[in-house]
RNA sequence: GGCCCCGUGGCGGAAUGGCAGACGCAGCGGACUUAAAAUCCGCAGCCCUUUGCUGGGCGUCCGGGUUCAAGUCCCGGCGGGGCCACCA
């Protein structure tokens, strides 16, 4: 280090000691505080942009490098948008109950409260070191008790409510129940409230006030949107909790990837299948990446067909299997039902139980064989499931009758068909599914087609045949549907099935209702109370939030029998009606009550945090009319801006949607999409190296010998440079705070921005930051004296500069509305390599160009852009207004246009900009040009194209 | 296996169907310097040709097609990534 370095140049040290003192700027002056309509400041004739960043889950490990690339991005975006008039609101807050904060803690044996809000100090001091203009003022975490107050209270609203299939939205129950008491029959239900019968439900009509007040309730219940249910969940026991489906992945937990089980257990849910609709139609106004709106309609996974009844018969004479109940199935392809030789059951079918525990009911041997299969399929993971599909059954002794043809066909049990899907019982139609056909094949059944492809009618029947074609031997004295193709034999069949009322029309999702219960220690407590009988109290509203209570140890005990970690609580569980706010009128004052011991997931307090932050210091409504409806209400509605990873595709994501469209049926919120527009920023990855064996050496292990040739420095092997994701295994993580120490926060915005598309996946590359460093250097030179620290500004204006700078200016603000960021960061850099190359040594920028260009790179590098904003103006450039682009600046008097002859580029000419601009013009200057002239070389011309302003095309 | 996205120099990447390779990294040459670093100026897809100015050919994974014109649109492969995955 020599002493002759300039005191102003712009290096690390510098960066690191202005940054910090810029925000300390900011910071005083509320810069970046946002008010709300009604508040004094607000000005309501600007335009809003509500922008907001998938808030983070603070963890112990501090901010990840991927962090600040989706939050840079929407900092600038925001700057520009406050610099072109608009209202910006743009808020950050900490995701921070939930599954990792706790095995975190357990980890530590630190108390989660307390690592959690350490992490969340570490993540608030890393985000403001890189100069974010959060409004500060409305941050909040998920674990606040002023939050998850409303977080229960949202929960209390949707128990309080159902949904009306016929309206197609959430109304209050109170609805439901006059509408019982009425005998109102028109009101249809929820088709999928499954637990109370068609009979039961004709019972009630009418006669309401003379029905128990137990089936009373148990009715209502089965109709509430959030409501209990003995449903099999995926049980995890080393994490000692219940998972919902998008936390595992491929059999194990998410967190952890541990295995997962299932298993029958009485749970609070989310009655999201109610929505299925709703959330597949309404993805059409939404302007979001088609590949994460495809994710979510295939996660809901909407397929219509048939529901078919296939009575059944059973051999033995018992009376144990209830043969007046029909075996329903549900099928895509009611047209192939001529073709369904047996059928099968899920292993938890009841069917296969009822089998079971009566003997008579089929034969000992083939009993005994049926209870083997099933226990085994039972106790078999998901993981093992999916690694081996080769298929596995039993017959259960029993056979249906096919309503097509009449025939006794076997029923089978096999884990390839689910419980939780459909009516958990399928007909196989072995020459038109593959699966069934696999199954037939190892199992010796039969096999009939009944399609026939349309191109080579009949040739493939050594193989299955899953297309559309047209049926065959499909005809009974009853109905045919011989000769017709696909499509109509199913409209064929369907009406026949509904005629004959054994089957009809229906629609089935994959999408499952919304596992809410964990039995874990570190999330929100349930608003619920029980009473000796067990049946469920809602908490007062007035007694929430319901406080989550102290509790020292919070480890799980490894086990398959659940127990809600709350029941640790005991002076917290036991409490009174009274003291829980529950309504004098359902139970007195004095009734003893327990608490809920289960918690709510992670994904509760991130499923509406957006509506909060319209109105975060609301003590009295989850959030103000005004300031909902100003920030996401309107026409364009929802959130302006959605920023985040795709991993929340199915989760996150549908879950917010249900939430805020179940709200909004409610009256409780205006507007029904939570996030109108929505973007994913690609992941960061990392250079790594491989040895010849596949496996990886962590890049500590590597050196280079020569020129992209690197070595194992252990054994000298060679190994190959490979782009991974950042792991602490492979000891490539790039921390920010290095990053900002080497280079400052300003360099390491701008390279995060310049390596590439928003959304694609990128490698960090050490090298290329300091390609954006030396850029921020260079910029600097050109309009600051080093040794002084005095602005360098010229007075003789350039023409050309000043055209360039408009160019600029008008590239950026289109670039930033395009979140082409490193596009705009490439023009910037053109713009000062002119400049650098038109600097004499006094500078080539007036004071004015030199103002404007430092309002251009406000947005990018805010810090840097103030430092040269006080050397030629007062105020703070971030509060600037955006510099106007002249028209007339953008247009030159000359342009030059490429000449091509049959669609090769031969010359290039210069062309008077006003000819150039209309096509007939352009056609004439151009082929009567001495240069087109000599390259056509008198060859007849067969046709001309001119491009008006972009070339000219000589056919010859 | 199904669906979606992608494939451009040594590398990251530019390019509303209209001049392929902007900008940056790495590289090379020059200036400044005793020297190096830093900085500034310049060169730079590949191949052939010319002493040189130059001239020519080939080029966006491969093969077809549409078009006056294709990295871009269509069809068929190959390769990579993501998501889902026995959903009847």
């Amino acid at each position: 280090m020599s002493n002759d370095v300039p005191q102003f140049r712009y290096d690390a040290g510098f960066a690191n000691r202005m940054e910090p003192a810029w925000q300390a700027r900011w910071a005083e002056s509320k810069a970046y505080e946002t008010p709300n309509p009604g508040a004094s400041g607000f000005d309501l004739s600007k335009p809003r942009f509500y922008c907001l960043d998938m808030f983070p889950y603070p963890s112990g490990a501090g901010l990840h490098i991927g962090h600040p690339e989706g939050y840079t991005a929407t900092d600038i975006i925001c700057r520009y948008k406050r610099m072109t008039g608009h209202n910006v609101l743009h808020p950050m807050g900490w995701d921070a109950f939930g599954l990792p904060a706790e095995q975190y803690a357990i980890q530590t044996g630190v108390h989660p409260a307390i690592t959690t809000r350490k992490a969340i100090d570490n993540f608030r001091r890393q985000l403001q070191r890189f100069g974010f203009s959060y409004d500060w003022s409305r941050e909040f975490g998920t674990i606040d008790d002023g939050y998850y107050k409303w977080t229960q209270w949202i929960f209390l609203k949707l128990y309080g409510a159902w949904f009306d299939g016929e309206a197609s939205k959430a109304r209050p129950i109170s609805e439901l129940v006059d509408a019982f008491a009425r005998g109102v029959r028109a009101v249809r239900f929820n088709p999928r409230a499954d637990e109370v019968s068609e009979a039961e439900r004709a019972r009630v009509f009418g006669a309401w006030s003379s029905v128990d007040a137990a089936t009373q309730r148990r009715i209502v219940d089965s109709y509430r949107l959030a409501y209990r249910s003995e449903t099999t969940v995926n049980w995890c026991p080393k994490l000692g909790t219940v998972l919902a489906n998008d936390e595992v992945i491929d059999g194990k937990s998410e967190r952890g990837g541990f295995p997962v089980l299932r298993k029958p257990m009485k749970q609070w849910m989310f009655r999201i299948t109610a929505y299925a609709d709703r959330l597949i139609d309404q993805l059409e106004e939404l302007d979001w990446p088609s590949s994460t709106k495809a994710m979510q309609r295939e996660w809901i996974g909407r397929s219509e067909g048939a529901e078919i009844e296939f009575r059944l018969v059973v051999e033995t004479k018992s009376s144990a299997v209830d043969v007046q109940k029909p075996l329903k199935v549900f099928t895509t392809r009611p047209d192939t039902l001529f073709g369904a030789t047996y059928m099968v059951v899920a292993p938890e079918h009841e069917l296969c139980s009822a089998i079971i525990n009566t003997p008579g009911s089929a034969d000992d041997a083939t009993r005994a064989k049926l209870a083997e299969y099933v226990k085994w399929a039972r106790n078999r993971s998901d993981v093992e499931r999916q690694e081996s599909k080769e298929k596995t059954g039993a017959f259960t002794g029993v056979y249906a009758i096919n309503p097509a043809t009449g025939k006794q066909i076997p029923v089978w049990t096999a884990d390839y068909v689910m419980m939780g899907y459909g009516t958990g019982a399928i007909m196989a139609v072995p020459a038109h599914d593959e699966r069934d056909w696999e199954f037939a094949e190892k199992f010796g059944l039969q096999i009939v087609q009944v399609v026939a492809a349309n191109d080579q009618a009949g040739k493939s029947s050594d193989k299955c045949f899953s297309g559309d074609g047209v049926a065959i031997n499909s005809a009974s004295s009853d109905v045919s549907l011989n000769g017709l193709p696909t499509a109509e034999a199913k409209q064929k069949i369907n009406l026949w099935l509904e005629s004959k009322q054994i089957g009809k029309r229906r629609v089935n999702y994959k999408l499952r209702d919304w596992t809410f219960s964990r039995q874990r220690y570190w999330g929100e407590p349930f608003p619920i109370v029980y009473d000796a009988a067990g049946n469920a109290y809602p908490v007062g509203e007035k007694t929430l939030p319901v406080k989550l209570p102290e509790l020292a140890d919070y480890a799980p005990v490894e086990s398959d029998d659940p127990q809600p970690l709350l029941a640790k609580a005991k002076e917290w569980m036991h409490t009174t009606a009274g003291e829980a706010g529950v309504d004098p009128s359902l139970l007195a004052p004095n009734t003893p009550v327990t608490r809920e011991t289960n918690t709510m997931p992670g994904s509760a307090g991130s499923s509406w945090y957006a509506i909060r932050y319209c109105d975060p210091r609301n003590a009295n409504e989850m959030v103000g009319r005004e300031a909902e409806q100003y920030w996401m209400g309107g026409s364009a509605q929802g959130v302006d801006l959605y920023l985040g990873g795709s991993e929340h595709a199915v989760g996150h994501l549908l879950y917010s949607r249900f939430w805020q469209n179940a709200l909004h049926d409610l009256g409780v919120v205006s507007c029904k999409e939570p996030f109108r527009k929505l973007f994913h920023q690609g992941l960061i990855t990392s250079f790594a190296y491989q040895r010849s064996d596949k496996s990886i050496v962590p890049v500590d292990e590597v050196k280079e010998v020569s020129e992209g040739e690197y070595v194992e420095i252990a054994t000298g092997a060679k190994v190959t440079p490979i782009i991974t994701k950042m792991s602490k295994r492979y000891k490539n993580v790039i921390n920010p705070d290095d990053v900002i120490a080497e280079f400052g926060a300003d360099t390491c915005r701008l390279y995060e921005m310049y390596m590439g598309p928003l959304d694609a996946s990128k490698p960090w590359n050490p090298r290329d930051i300091s390609g954006c460093y030396r850029f921020l250097q260079r910029a600097w030179r050109l309009c600051v004296n080093e040794q002084t620290g005095e602005l360098k500004a010229t007075s003789e204006v350039s023409t050309a500069l000043e055209k360039q700078l408009h160019r600029l200016i008008a590239k950026v603000g289109g670039d930033i509305e395009r979140l082409a960021f490193n596009t705009a960061i490439a023009a910037m850099m053109e713009f000062v390599n002119a400049a650098t190359g038109a600097d004499k040594g006094q500078g080539s920028l007036t004071r004015d160009q030199v103002a404007r260009f430092a309002q251009v790179l406000a947005p990018f590098v805010p810090h840097f852009a103030e430092e040269l904003w006080s050397r030629v103006a007062s105020g703070s450039v971030v509060t600037q207004t955006w510099p106007a682009v002249d028209a007339k600046m953008l247009v030159d008097d000359e342009i030059e246009v490429p000449v091509s002859v049959n669609g090769k580029v031969k010359t290039r000419i210069m062309v008077p900009a006003a000819v150039a601009k209309e096509a007939k013009g352009l056609e004439s200057f151009a082929m009567a040009h001495a240069e087109v002239v000599a390259t056509i070389a008198g060859k007849p011309v067969k046709k001309v194209i001119a491009v008006p302003g972009k070339m000219v095309n000589v056919v010859v």
